[in-house]
DNA sequence: AATCTAATTTGATGAGTATCGAATTAGATT
DNA sequence: AATCTAATTCGATACTCATCAAATTAGATT
């Protein structure tokens, strides 16, 4: 589907087929005429309509010895209203994994154990790896800090900052003063 | 002129650079994220990143360690809306010779001096070979049927076809039954 | 100030494609 | 039917460009 798109935007991302495109704009031409026009070979020019003629803007039809090309003006405003609607946008992203920056952030920063290398420094990676850590929680569980403790030492030693961090970024909360954690 | 709009087309042309178009659409990234979204290096989406900010669809603001890309909406539509306006379609042609075709025909009919090596038999190339010939005639000037064979001889032996085509598509006129030509 | 990190730039490589000439095809004219 | 002619297809070539790795830059953190 995004295909489409961006066969449709190759097919114009050419000088001289965007001159086609003009030249037909204001009448329909033979494909010898538009060869003696834009100083090309008729073969060329065919390569380029056949291009066009994909995307369904020109068409040909037959008058005696010539192949006469025009523009299809009509598609030409619908393709060109619709080309960055919701619809293709969203098409043009179906197929990127979602998940595919934390998962590259856990993988830089874990060994083989699942445990952490370091804490990472920087906002963005601390947060992508805190989401992973936090999985090793069971949502609406409450644990006290021992626990919280015993827990986050399988992926590093320091679980004071882990521990930290989580609440921090909302990961975890804490009950009152001093009381017990949990996942929401 | 007509560059711009190539320059604009070029930078769609690629499914990755689509992509980005459509995840920015979702929120900012940086070029790290974009990076493992779309499983390329960061120095190929700093690449595309580039030519998107060429032709204003997306911009960098630094925040940190990190730089974030977003994208302009605003941009995105406008450009859009005037892809194909008519100043555009017309751009794209400013720079080719509308007399193009008519020349290569003359060129492939013409001897060094001037004369017809024949008379074309397809309309089209007949056609620019009479406007040729017909500058021969001066303007609102009569002439008598043999000074018109005189001047056609310079062309062709076969000077009753070639008059015979000049009235026919026009180019000539003939006074009421038997009388003078001449050119408007 | 020294060090770290993300981003960019540069250079090299491989894939894609615009262009042409030659061969072929499709169709009209004679 | 035979002959022309424009268009298309095919094969080859040159150029453009997406991609990566390595080097450099810009900027923030310590």
């Amino acid at each position: 589907m995004s295909d489409e798109v961006v066969t449709f935007f190759k097919a114009l991302a050419d000088a001289n087929r965007l001159k086609i495109v003009g030249l037909l704009a204001q009448q329909p031409y033979s494909v010898e005429e538009l060869a003696a026009l834009l100083d090309l070979k008729p073969s060329t020019v065919s390569h380029h309509l056949a291009k066009l003629a994909q995307i369904g803007l020109v068409s040909a039809r037959t008058e005696s010895y010539y192949n006469v090309y025009q523009l299809d003006e009509k598609a030409l405003q619908s393709k060109s209203q619709n080309l960055f609607s919701q619809e293709n946008l969203a098409a043009s992203v179906v197929d990127v994994n979602a998940n595919a920056y934390d998962q590259k952030v856990i993988a830089d920063y874990s060994r083989k154990d699942g445990s952490l290398k370091t804490i990472p420094a920087q906002r963005k990676k601390l947060e992508a790896v805190l989401r992973y850590v936090v999985q090793a929680f069971e949502i609406n569980k409450k644990y006290s800090e021992k626990k919280v403790n015993e827990i986050l030492s399988r992926y590093h030693e320091d679980t004071a900052s882990l521990r930290r961090e989580l609440v921090g970024y909302g990961l975890m909360k804490r009950e009152g003063g001093g009381g017990d954690y949990w996942r929401e």
